[in-house]
DNA sequence: TTCTTTTCTTAAACTACTTTAATTTTTTTG
DNA sequence: CAAAAAAATTAAAGTAGTTTAAGAAAAGAA
């Protein structure tokens, strides 16, 4: 709870007490690599704060082809977060890359949370707001930039993914061929 | 106000009580061809229900070119309803394509109607799922589709805004330059 | 450890789309 | 209406990214 306290704090002012209010309602979950989190149209019950490994969030387009939306690693949330605020079904899938450790919080906790804890209120809105700020960021690089510059966007973006996730995710994140990004790396080493 | 009532019946079932109640709250306006009816990180004070012509909702990228993400036109909605309704700041522009005739409501009397009438919130849910929908289908398109196909699409989705509407607006719509949209066109005559 | 499977690399051929530029057509404006 | 401006057409050359295929490396399973 360190690691979700210390990023809560580092967003909002909150009190120890409204803190430990808080805390209580998430519970630790564990999923191993290639697990799935969440499933297309599946209800959303839970959204999650990473603790320890990645995840991926991707669709499959009309000809059934996956893409790859977004990662999340240590101290970042996820989860669709639009239809588990709407009570609709999951838009995408989310799998985890690696092996996994989160914090998740149900819909009933995260509902009394935002009723008991103002603070909790303005530290979802700032939570939406960075989500949806990314979302359209990610769709204007695409349209702006080519596949080099959307790659550097993802290394500044996600500093030690390159490492950790195979070109065949990241390839899939930045809407290109593998292959081509295996060029694109070895162009830039020189 | 013929249009909106048709429009809304077609949706959900409405009382003609409600109807008129409802129909109250909008006013007609004019704007003329290439007029701006919103702009980029303006505050969004009303939305729009198209009576006659056509307009459209466009971006600009990172390297400053614009790119149409919808036309309205004849018993279609317009505006940034998400900033609408979160009270942000608007997230696209908005242009008159022709000489353009809306029913606008401002916020105030949205909010009314969303207390007052039960079957406009069912009316506006329904609203909101077919932008969603139709935001969704649009991005899946274009990862899916070549751009001839994305063409099929288009002319599916706005039967008759091929011959009312600019190429070059069309080939902005679908990722394209107006050159290439030009070479399609005269492929598919034969 | 070894075997199998998956991922990565490389390169050549290919293709969907862009760029440029010149000409024509259409629309707008005074 | 004529003049000017904007949009559309065409074609040739160029390019960003794909496809295919084969071998090398790495990861996973037994």
């Amino acid at each position: 709870m360190e690691q979700l306290s210390k990023h809560i704090k580092s967003v909002v002012e909150v009190s120890d007490t409204s803190l430990k209010l808080l805390c209580d309602k998430f519970v630790e979950k564990e999923f191993s690599k290639k697990e799935h989190l969440l499933e297309i149209n599946n209800s959303v019950r839970e959204v999650y704060f990473v603790l320890k490994g990645c995840v991926r969030t991707y669709i499959y387009d009309l000809n059934g082809v996956e893409h790859n939306i977004t990662f999340s690693e240590e101290n970042w949330w996820f989860g669709d977060l639009q239809s588990f605020k709407n009570r609709t079904q999951a838009s995408f899938n989310i799998q985890a890359l690696e092996d996994v450790v989160v914090l998740a919080i149900s819909r009933e906790n995260w509902d009394m949370l935002i009723q008991e804890v103002p603070a909790f209120v303005e530290y979802t809105r700032v939570l939406f707001r960075n989500t949806m700020f990314s979302h359209e960021n990610r769709i204007l690089q695409n349209l702006s930039y080519t596949a080099e510059e959307r790659y550097d966007c993802f290394l500044k973006k996600y500093p030690d993914l390159s490492q950790r996730i195979s070109q065949k995710h990241i390839a899939s994140y930045l809407g290109i061929t593998p292959e081509f990004l295996s060029m694109i790396r070895r162009k830039k080493k020189g």
